[in-house]
DNA sequence: GCTATTGGATAGATCCACTATCCATAAATG
DNA sequence: CATTTATGGATAGTGGATCTATCCAATAGC
């Protein structure tokens, strides 16, 4: 399709598609001449992608761009889902040089190793931006904060991807890269629920430290955490009763 | 202290301050005379909690204001942090007056009350925020998730703040406010290390949801999640030593 | 009285994410 | 072939956010 008929079925003016195409977050259309060129299916959907991002993630543009890159990277022949690698995109961008945050992230690279449930998949920027806070952690709060500290949380993050994972239907598990070029619907539903649930999840967890708070603030009972396994449909019963 | 002070002690020009002023975000000196105000401690602290908020957790100056608001409301003689208070605040302010959202929204408010470590304070923004997000998962992934699908997500919420108030030197837990005036440091401790742990545990949640993607898409076993409670004093030993 | 400083107001700077306009060129159409 | 229409490329403009700089009349302190 042309340009102008691009822009009608994305809604978004001509400009901004240039403007894409200049950041590099779209490619340019298939030129037959120095004024002519088509565009695809999947400039749609980039286009759809993008919007989405911005305007339910309010991810700035320059976070999808890294997103879109790594999309357009192409793993094809990797057993991992594209929209997998987008998702490692989607941290911040190891913020300020620091060689304190070069050599945190060795060590939580270390951590995350380490866990029973990590693989040893190393494209991941997710140690950057771990120790890129906790370099603000230690700066700000506690000058001596063990990486080690930070097993509970892994514990509870993988915890919580178990029950994404039974939860959502069908929409957390990443879908690995089929044969076809129209892949982008479940990818970006995936990239939308990790960010979507991800807001979803930090509030909750305010919710529950407020609350926490205020019930030892006030001597009230603080009742005791516990975990019930999703059952396959429903909510299921307490995990003591396991083995 | 004079605004000069002010300004070179907090390391923040006078334009700067003189906007904040503006903007609600810092109160203005008690003026003696048309042209001459004096500073306290409490603005070169908020002028601090300002630059952490900006800097550390990189939120819109909109939110921080939010914050400060809260903060300023004071809240003595409530048994409830201010800190506490303030991180109300912290929530996006409820994007979209979709009618929606606002039904939503009372349905996650009377879900947040059935679990059974909320209490009834209701002043809280969560159920906005999740009803915001909420909103857009209806509308972009799945028409009728259920609200009571959040309910593992609250559980697993729970257990994050059990394991963060164990963990964190005095830092999670929000202090009660004191009398005397110069309860701002742990109020910014309590409020930076909130946003911190956040940023930290989104990112292992990613990672979490990455790992178990490519487990599952490889074939590769995928170790069920059991939850070690954190000892006292130092990190737990491995899991499966357990029962 | 004189000077430096203050608060108040206003304007400018910078970045981000677009958006609009202009133009030489070329395709499409009659 | 002449005309209309659309294209890609370049450039500039817009509006919001977050400061930052400058100017000025009033005045505090000497």
């Amino acid at each position: 399709m042309r340009l102008a008929e691009l822009s009608e079925r994305a809604r978004v003016p001509r400009s901004t598609i240039k403007f894409y195409i200049r950041e590099g977050l779209l490619s340019a259309g298939a030129a037959h001449a120095r004024n002519q060129a088509s565009y695809g299916t999947q400039h749609l959907e980039r286009l759809e992608l993008i919007r989405a991002l911005r305007e339910v993630a309010a991810l700035p543009l320059a976070v999808v761009a890294r997103v879109t890159a790594e999309l357009d990277r192409g793993w094809q022949g990797d057993p991992i889902g594209e929209a997998l690698l987008a998702m490692y995109a989607l941290p911040a961008p190891a913020t300020g040089d620091a060689p304190e945050r070069r050599r945190l992230a060795k060590e939580v690279r270390a951590f995350l190793r380490a866990l029973p449930w990590t693989t040893d998949d190393d494209r991941h920027y997710f140690a950057d931006e771990i120790a890129g806070a906790l370099v603000q952690v230690r700066r700000y709060l506690y000058p001596d904060y063990p990486v080690a500290n930070l097993a509970s949380y892994a514990e509870i993050a993988w915890l919580l991807s178990e029950a994404e994972f039974e939860l959502a239907p069908g929409g957390a598990r990443v879908p690995v890269r089929a044969r076809g070029d129209d892949l982008a619907e479940p990818t970006r539903r995936a990239i939308l629920a990790s960010v979507l649930f991800e807001q979803i999840f930090a509030a909750l967890r305010r919710c529950a430290n407020s609350m926490r708070s205020i019930r030892v603030a006030t001597g009230v009972r603080v009742p005791p955490a516990s975990v019930t396994r999703p059952a396959r449909k429903r909510v299921a019963r307490r995990k003591r009763a396991k083995p």
